[in-house]
This record gives C-alpha cells, structure tokens and sequence, in this order.
RNA sequence: GGGUGCGUAGCUCAAUGGUAGAGCAGUGGCCUUUUAAGCCAUUGGCUGGGAGUUCGAGCCUCCCCGCACUCACCA
C-alpha cells in the first residue's frame, strides 16, 4: 500500500493504537438504535417529565469535529440520519477526552454510548460516556466540511468531479447523500413495478442471459465463449424470445427484470448493460397494454414519489392524465410535414425528404428513414407523456400487422421528456409470418452488409405449438429512474456506470 | 470514429508567457455549548503524461491518456 501524506498521518495513528491496545478495526458493533430510532425515541418522550432518558449505543461515520479544549463537539452519519456527539471531560475524563482528539479522524466509522439531550442550542445531541474506534478510515473523504443550516446539510466543497463520482461510487456514496437517495428511489420503483404486475397476475421469471442466438432487438451482442462446450454465446440483447416461448407453454402472463447488454454506442442515454422490464400478456393487444402502462406509470410514480407527477428538466410531467396518443404517421405530418403514407417506397420517401433540405444516406431502407425522422425531429418535441403508435412493418419484425394495412403493425412507443421510454406491441403469432420477417430481416442484413442475424428455428418451433395472441411490452428501467430523479444522464442512475479504462499510477 | 471544451494541493477553485495561491481538510498550540465554531502558527504541488517553441511555459504548439458536451454509429 502506498500512501500520500495525509494517509500517512492515519496511518501513523493506526500503529500507535494497536501499540495503545486498541483495536482500529474490532470484529463487532453493538448499536442500540439507528440514528434515526434514538431521535425518534428521544423526540416521543421529551415532553413527558415521567419519561427515562433515552440510552443509546449509536454507530456511524465521524463526519465533522470541533475541538473547544475540554469539550468536544462531533457528528455522526449512518445511512439515513446524523446525530452531534456531545463529548465533555466530566463524562469521559481527560484520558478518554484525549484519546478522541488523538486518533478520530473525519470519516472514521465510530461507536458512541451515552444519554440522547439537546445542548444549549437545543440540537438532538449524544451526551457521550463512552466511545470506541469501529473502523478507522485511512483514506480522507473527499469532502471538506459540511454545514448544517435548518436542519439541511449543505456539504461545502463536496466531491464533484463526475469521473472521480463514477469512478469511486463508493466515495460519492459517502459524501453525497443526494446520491444514496436516487438509489433508494431507483429500488422503489423496481418494487412499485413488481407490485403492480404481482397484483395484476403477472408471474415473474427468469430466462438465459447466456444465449446462442442472440434476438428481439436491433443491436449488436456481446460475444463470449463456453470453454467446455466449445460454443460460442451471446449476452442477451432483450428477453423477447424468451418470453414469448412462455406463452406457448401456458404461462399467460408473465415478466422479467433484468439486465440487457447491447454492444453500441454509449451516450447519456445509453450505457452498454442496463435494466429491462418486459412483459407479454396472452389475450391482450397493444390497445389494452397501452391502458395498462398508463396505469402502471401512474401507480409507480404514486407509490415512489407520493404523488402522479413529476418534474424533469423544469418540465412539470402529469401521469395522473391519459397519455396523448398520436398516430406516428400524425406525429410526423406535424413535426416534419411528410406524410409517410404518400411515400410507399424508400425512393420516395427520400425524395421527399430531400425536398425538405435533408439528405438522408441513399439506398437507406424505408423504415429506417422513418425511424430518423421520428428520433430527429419528433421524439425530442414530446416531453409530455405521449404514445406513438402504428409503426411500419420493416422495423418491427416480431409485431402483428393491423388487420387493414399490411404495412403497418400494432406496435407503440411512450416517450417523456423527449425521450423513448418503452416499445410494445401486439406481438406476432403467425409462425409463417414470423418466419417470413426472419427472412427479409436476413436479407435487408446482408445486403447492408451488416452483421449477419441468424434465425432463431426454435423459437419458430415454440410458435408452430400454437401462441395465443398476446401484447407485450418493454421499458428501461434506467430512463424511468432518469425521470423520476431529474437526472440528465444515465450513469446518475447507474451504481457503477462503464468507463473506459483507466491505468492506475 | 469526428468536432468542441476541460484536467492546478485530499476537496472546491484562483493565478497577462515572468517566484504556483486561497478557503476547507491536515499538523502544532489556545479554548467547557459549538455547528462551514473562533484565534495563533504551520505542512502540503513533477500544474494528467510526454515532446517542442521561448531567456523563461500552468498558460503557446504537437502527441498520448482520461472526462464532459456534441455529431455519427446503434436492422
């Protein structure tokens, strides 16, 4: 271990306690009480004169100390609340006072007992009788002081640096406690999520990540390797397949929360693993599923944040109401001013662009124009809760077409904030369509000289049992995390976001 | 992959091409109700790494590394 010199003086402070007989790092804490329970206790009795004062042995992180010669006041923090410790030479003595002085440095992890008061100043305090090293820090926090201003912690010069916060989540997690809480948001809404479908007789599942082939998204996989069995595997780019195999064998209504791993470009919306919830509902369509999301983002916005709405990026976002719903075609008839059903072909649709001064790449496939055009110009303009629907068929290779217009399928997109949130549709059952939309999907591949999408016979074998019509959906848990903290970036929501490596010095 | 910007003490930030600084943290003192406590003193830097221009580079040029923003890619 190599030290810089502020861990040097720690480390100093660890050899001359082992040589004062006290452990720097005891095998066991006895709390008492959280933080927060001993101020509760406290605060439930303070105006009952019969009441017995509160005892507590608390535990946390020393997180600031000044020194007045024979007092000493202190702070500790655990993971929901900070108590002062109020340590004076009438309780502890002038040995123990010192020792304190001695050896405790801010971000040390401390063990106090001693009677819950208010000081003069009437702060919850911990009249401290006695104290002991839990885990001495040897590393400063990097933080240079806090303030507390009505009961708000206002942290002066706290770690900001976003790469060292990334990089050393475990720093900023100690030091910013804004940071602690969007995680705590980010389990609710997985639970609020798990509550709801639960409720609704969803039943959730767990399916491959390690897949030999790879489908149910337009991405390109991670590859890895099975040595004993010699074969090749991808790291699942979506659980779709999976899913929809269920469905054949009678599990009618089921979920997954998972990991997805796409192997693409990072951007602030796009990190290479992130979290997925998918469901398929056999008997539905995607006009139940939309009504289902509305209902299901409203509940999870109640149940994580006490009320239906929210704001992002100063935009005050209202789940309590119906999503506007726009037909894609619509959508971009107003954001761009073509409408795609004039142009049945690419060569037309290009024109048509061109005429409006754009110049997409020639010999570009129809649906991907469209899917340009909607993430260029439309997506960004719909920051109230919307859903597109009615997407072209040559994009949605695992979707049902409408019953009137071949060329189109039954598939919806929910954006917030100008951003895609969740994809579903009235998922194809028809295996000689599926095996059909393979096939052009194999082609348009090859002939762009892309990776080459291998199809999936098994899954065209599940189908041929027989699947019943059913709506499915997809959402990124990470983007809904996004919105409900106001966070511009995914890897605010990310514990451990990917960064390129970096060599240590 | 392209463009733009950034990288200075543990943290947050200063510093016309001319001796690298402040606050907090740290260290040594004083201090029995403080709360960014205060007062006195004090340590701390290969200015991300390397090369160049210059009498002289934190600052100008080039290369590399990382991060941020942005564009492209992402059936």
């Amino acid at each position: 271990m190599e030290f810089s010199d502020l861990e040097k003086i720690r480390y100093e402070k660890i050899q001359r306690l082992i040589a004062a007989g006290i452990s720097p790092y005891p095998t066991r804490a006895n709390p008492t009480h959280t933080i927060q329970e001993a101020i509760a206790a406290f605060t439930a009795g303070e105006n009952d004169p019969n009441a017995t004062p509160i005892q507590a042995t608390l535990c946390g992180r020393l997180r600031s100390m000044r020194v007045m010669g024979k007092l000493i006041f202190a702070h500790i923090e655990d993971s929901q609340a900070r108590i002062q410790l109020f340590l004076r030479i009438n309780e502890l003595g002038e040995e123990k006072l010192e020792q304190f002085r001695e050896y405790f440095d801010l971000g040390d992890f401390v063990e106090a007992q001693g009677i819950v008061m208010r000081t003069r100043t009437g702060e919850i305090s911990l009249q401290v009788h006695d104290f002991r090293m839990l885990a001495k820090a040897i590393t400063p926090l990097p933080a240079a002081k806090d303030e507390i201003l009505d009961g708000q912690v206002i942290r002066h010069a706290t770690l900001a640096d976003p790469e060292v916060r990334y990089r050393q989540r475990y720093a900023d997690l100690a030091v910013n406690p804004d940071v602690r809480e969007v995680f705590r948001t980010r389990a609710r809404i997985v639970r609020a999520l798990r509550d709801f479908l639960d409720s609704h007789g969803f039943l959730e599942v767990e399916t491959p990540i390690l897949q030999p082939i790879y489908g149910g998204a337009a991405a390109r996989p991670f590859i890895t390797h099975h040595n004993q069995l010699k074969q090749d595997l991808y790291l699942r780019i979506s659980f779709e397949l999976y899913l929809k195999r269920l469905l054949v064998g009678m599990l009618d209504r089921v979920y997954e929360i998972g990991r997805d791993f796409r192997n693409e470009g990072v951007s602030f919306k796009h990190n290479p693993e992130f979290t997925q919830l998918e469901f398929y509902w056999a008997y539905a369509d995607y006009q139940k599923v939309m009504d289902f999301t509305e209902e299901m983002l409203r509940y999870t916005c109640i149940q994580v944040l006490g009320k239906p709405t929210f704001t992002y990026e100063g935009h005050e976002i209202d789940l309590s109401k119906p999503w506007r719903r726009l037909e894609l075609r619509q959508g971009l008839i107003e954001a761009v001013g073509i409408d795609i059903n004039e142009h049945p072909t690419s060569e037309s649709l290009e024109a048509a662009m061109r005429a409006k001064g754009l110049n997409p790449k020639p010999g570009t496939p129809r649906g991907k124009l469209i899917d340009g055009l909607l993430g260029d110009f439309l997506e960004p303009t719909l920051i109230q809760p919307t859903f597109l629907y009615d997407y072209p068929r040559d994009i949605s290779p695992l979707a049902k077409s409408k019953p009137t217009d071949p060329t189109t399928v039954e598939r919806f997109e929910g954006f917030i904030g100008g951003m895609e949130l969740c994809n579903a549709f009235t998922e194809l059952n028809d295996p000689f369509d599926q095996e059909a939309r393979f096939l052009e999907m194999g082609r348009a591949y090859e002939a762009d000289d892309e990776e080459r999408h291998p199809m999936d016979e098994d899954y065209l074998r599940a189908m041929r049992y027989g699947m019943p019509p059913n709506g499915g959906f997809g959402m990124g848990i990470d983007r809904l995390t996004m919105l409900f903290t106001d966070k511009r970036t995914i890897r605010e929501v990310l514990l451990f976001p990917h960064l390129r490596e970096r060599e240590e010095d």
